[in-house]
RNA sequence: GCUCCCAUCGUCUAGAGGCCCAGGACACAGCCCUCUCAAGGCUGGUACGAGGGUUCGAAUCCCUCUGGGAGCGCCA
């Protein structure tokens, strides 16, 4: 049996951390087991259904890499499909008309609330043999009464439902369009979809469809119902942290393989094992290590394995993230190998590509102004002499490299009997504004040596002052 | 209310009866390295929700409770 998994969200608002995480999952799966990774939008609620959510998932899965074989389907371009099943349960008496009011229902749910019971329909249209005149029914399926329905979860195990407790659902609305618990169990068999993996707040939904499926007189497929991702308070995920769109990530500067190592490590584990390549993911997981119990988002250590991955990429890979962030800053660069050399310089010292854009903008940018306190500390009287004779010195250099730099930055601070901080903090808030950049003679090999010579003389002047 | 699910450090987790007076990671503190910031190394503190069983022995199995979550729509 080659294995089949889905990943069907409804385009109803963004695609988030939760969604890619149920959609990691399902790619890891299949690609695990050379299956077939489908992707399917759920847009029956035309009401809430937008293109621009359906474009998000598009854009977010691309980004993320979590390619589809198969797909993207849409539920509204399957109607007929519904339409001809609908027919088919009602010929076959495993559906019936319900002619119920919106009030009769209501009713009924709130007597049924006031004893202490669980509100569902009680069937009482089953028997109805004749039309009520100027009303559109709605066609409800026909759950078995006796019995119960064990849904054998990969992830929990075999859950026991009593048929009781299930009621007639309703299939088709009155205006003749399926619901979505139908449409999943036609799409699920007509796909051949072998692995439903999906959040656990769907185990409930589940033995309404296998009932639907027997109906349909097929095996149902295997479920692994997913844990579900909660803010980092604990509570559900709400705008204020994690449900933002995936999208929101890649703009705030996480690599692919970095949220997707963070999100795949929530829930699911190998060993000790923290950073996984996605090769390597693909590679170790399975469906069964799932956890059962939900996890809270730690941004902490979300930033912490991106930034392991970004230590991990190769220079010339980050430079084409690195890219957008910068002209986010107002850099505009055609100097794709400066870029590369800055993420070199740059890449164990940045969280994020926005961190690390932001911490470069003095590679791209003249330094007009330094921070007040890296100034006041370093471009002193001082300081002037030891800057001078680096400046001297570099203008003279031969070869303008970071070896050579770093020589003749040490010679100067051997000679003036001072620390090498003492020559190398002062330069790095000349050729920098600030108290912060990567090791100084691969700074100054970046900036070149105009830059540097221009810059080093600015601070100079500043010192006097 | 009813049904279902879940429960190890603050957080993510290892652990499938003895290897665990519970291991790793993030965060935190201290130290080392060091031209800054990082990265890296070392050290430290903090957890098996509670109560009953079963067993020679339980974080691991069973029961009850407590706590959290989900579902109960002509939403998905």
């Amino acid at each position: 049996m080659t294995v089949r998994t889905r990943f069907a969200p409804s385009p109803t608002g963004m695609l988030h951390i939760g969604g890619v995480r149920t959609a990691l999952f399902c790619w890891l799966y299949a690609r695990r087991h050379g299956g077939a990774f489908i992707l399917r939008i759920e847009d029956t609620d035309r009401e809430r259904s937008t293109p621009e959510a359906v474009n998000a998932i598009l854009e977010g899965m691309q980004w993320l890499g979590l390619d589809h074989d198969e797909g993207p389907f849409y539920q509204t371009q399957r109607m007929d499909r519904y339409g001809e099943v609908i027919q088919q349960f009602l010929r076959e008496g495993k559906a019936y008309h319900c002619y119920c009011s919106k009030e009769e229902l209501d009713e009924m749910r709130a007597g049924q609330t006031a004893r202490k019971e669980k509100p569902r329909y009680d069937g009482r249209c089953r028997q109805r043999k004749d039309p009520v005149p100027g009303v559109n029914p709605v066609v409800r399926f026909l759950n078995p009464d006796a019995g119960s329905v064990v849904v054998n979860d990969v992830v929990h195990g075999p859950i026991t439902f009593d048929s009781g407790e299930l009621d007639d659902l309703i299939i088709a609305r009155s205006d003749g369009t399926p619901t979505y618990n139908f449409c999943v169990v036609v799409d699920d068999y007509d796909m051949k979809i072998t692995h439903v993996i999906r959040g656990d707040d769907h185990i409930n939904n589940t033995p309404r469809q296998i009932n639907m499926l027997r109906a349909l007189g097929v095996a149902p497929p295997l479920y692994a119902h997913v844990p579900m991702i909660l803010g980092p308070d604990g509570a559900k995920l709400s705008k204020r942290h994690g449900a933002v769109s995936a999208l929101q990530y890649r703009d705030d500067g996480f690599l692919p393989e970095g949220l997707l190592n963070y999100l795949g490590r929530l829930g699911w584990s190998h060993g000790d094992q923290e950073i996984f390549s996605l090769e390597e993911m693909t590679r170790l997981f399975d469906i069964d290590d799932v956890n059962k119990g939900a996890s809270a988002l730690n941004i902490d250590k979300m930033l912490w394995t991106n930034q392991q991955h970004i230590m991990r990429a190769t220079p010339e890979r980050l430079a084409q993230y690195l890219l957008p962030q910068l002209a986010a800053l107002g850099i505009e660069t055609e100097d794709l190998a400066k870029v590369a050399a800055v993420a070199r310089a740059q890449q164990e010292r940045a969280r994020t590509l926005k961190e690390m854009a932001q911490n470069s903008v003095f590679f791209f940018r003249d330094v007009t102004t330094y921070d007040e306190k890296a100034a006041k500390k370093n471009l002193t009287a001082e300081a002037a002499p030891l800057l001078q004779s680096v400046r001297d010195r570099m203008a003279a250099l031969g070869d303008w490299q970071a070896t050579k730099l770093h020589e003749l930055v040490q010679a100067v601070a051997a000679e003036s009997g001072a620390g090498l901080g003492k020559v190398a903090q002062p330069i790095r808030v000349a050729v920098s504004g600030g108290s912060v950049s990567p090791p100084i003679d691969v700074t100054l090999e970046i900036l070149g040596r105009d830059t540097t010579l221009q810059r080093l003389d600015r601070a100079i002047a500043a010192c006097a002052a």
